[in-house]
DNA sequence: AAATATTACTTTGCAATACAAAGTAAACCC
DNA sequence: GGGTTTACTTTGTATTGCAAAGTAATATTT
C-alpha cells in the first residue's frame, strides 16, 4: 500500500460537494448557479463558497450575464481544473484497486 | 450522473488520513499507534483525533497494553468499520467509473 | 544517583472551513 | 406601490484538522 497517494489527493476537490461540482462540469461542459445548486440540493451560501474555493484554485471560471433579465452565473471547468480532476480520480482508482485486493 | 452517491460518501471515512488508517487497518487487520504514525507521516496530536474519530464512529477498536515495559496502543477495524469502508470503496468505484465515461 | 533524553501518547489552542440564516438587489405580480 | 420571487452575497457560527506543548514512564548519560 502507498500510504502517500493518499496525501496526493488534492485537498480542493477531495470534498464532497466540490467533488460532485467537479465531476458535473466535467460532464457537462458549462452549468449555472441555479442549476448545480439544484442538481446537489445545496443551499446557495454553501454553493457560492465551494464555487469561490474553486475559482481561487483556478479550477472553475465563472462568468456572469444575464438571461431573460435575471443574472446568470455560470461555471465551468478550466483546463487546469480538467487535469486536476483527472489525476484525482487516477488516484482514487488506485484507492479503490489497492482496497479490492484486500479481501 | 447521481448527485446523491457524493452525499452518501460517508464523511468520517472521507476524510484524506482517516481513508489511509482505514485502507492500512483494512490491509493488515492491526497496527500499533506508532506503526501508524510513521507509515503515514502523522504527527501524534493528529493520528490521536482521528483515530478518536473513527473509534467513536465504532469503526476501530483501540486496545491498550504494554510491550517491553512500554505502552502499546493497538488498533483493528471493528466488523462495522470493515463494512463501512467497503460500502465507501463501493461509492468511490462508482464515482471513479463515472468520471471515466466522460472523455 | 541525578540529570537529561527518549518513547508513547494526550491535551490544548488556533486557524481554516463547511454550512445555513439573514441580507441585498433587481424583476415580476396584483 | 406593496409584497413576492429569483439569484445570488454576506455574515455568523459550530466543527474540524493540525501542531505545539504537556505528561508520564522508561532509558541513558555523567
Amino acid at each position: 500500500m502507498n500510504a502517500d497517494s493518499f496525501q496526493q489527493l488534492d485537498k480542493v476537490i477531495h470534498e464532497k460537494n466540490r467533488m460532485a461540482i467537479m465531476s458535473l462540469l466535467a460532464a457537462i461542459q458549462e452549468m449555472s448557479f441555479t442549476d448545480i445548486r439544484e442538481t446537489l440540493n445545496m443551499t446557495d451560501g454553501n454553493l457560492i463558497t465551494h464555487i469561490r474555493t474553486l475559482q481561487k484554485a483556478g479550477y472553475v471560471s465563472v462568468s456572469k450575464t444575464f438571461k431573460e433579465k435575471r443574472p446568470l452565473t455560470t461555471c465551468r471547468l478550466t483546463t487546469e481544473g480538467s487535469s486536476a480532476f483527472s489525476g484525482y480520480v487516477d488516484l482514487l482508482e488506485g484507492i479503490v484497486k489497492q482496497a479490492r485486493k484486500i479481501n
